[in-house]
DNA sequence: CATACTATCTATAATCG
DNA sequence: TCGATTATAGATAGTAT
């Protein structure tokens, strides 16, 4: 979309949209997060990826997931099978929930 | 975020905060909608606006309701009634799935 | 109010390591 | 394949209309 002129048509090449994936479902949930704080809306984004099990949520997966990873390091002396109940636990609660009942 | 340094707060101002929310949802969708096609995965976004009583929902309301109404144009010559199946009884249908179940 | 304009900032495709 | 770089197209906050 820069050195060439964009088509947005669906890239064959394999890395290529690989690459183009990881660069834009980044930037698409920070922007829904601008969009979010600056406008005090809730806003929601789901992205399923093609080789992921798990789709790219947020805000659950985003927002939610740092602030339990947090929750967790700060928590370090804490009992390592509470510990181990973690972000792939909380990921997939979350994704549940948005396939079940919407964001 | 552009001739003063972004700040990433909630906007006070009324009329400010509604005019960046309406050109950022706008390219929030099409972003949403460019990673869709580039890389052909399934993406979808949802924001629940302040004042609205619909949320933008992609890619129901945008790409789908397009269709319908592209559909219901093409067949000007069809029964009245019908046509008026149109538009708004749409979005709330795509809305009701969008809550229901997932995109 | 809603649109249009425009000076800047941001996103990103291509490239290199 | 991933991260860093860079040049350019795109997005956007403030302002004008």
């Amino acid at each position: 979309m820069v050195r060439k002129k964009a088509k947005l048509a669906y890239i064959e090449n394999d890395s290529s949209r690989r690459v183009t994936y990881q660069k834009r479902v980044k930037n698409l949930v920070k922007k829904t997060r601008e969009l979010s704080v600056l406008c005090g809306v809730d806003a929601c984004a789901i992205i399923y990826g093609q080789d992921e099990q798990v789709p790219v949520v947020w805000p659950s997966s985003e927002e939610e997931a740092k602030r339990i990873i947090s929750y967790y390091n700060s928590k370090s002396d804490l009992d390592p099978s509470q510990r181990g109940f973690n972000q792939y636990t909380f990921l997939n609660d979350s994704v549940i929930k948005a396939k079940g009942k919407g964001c």
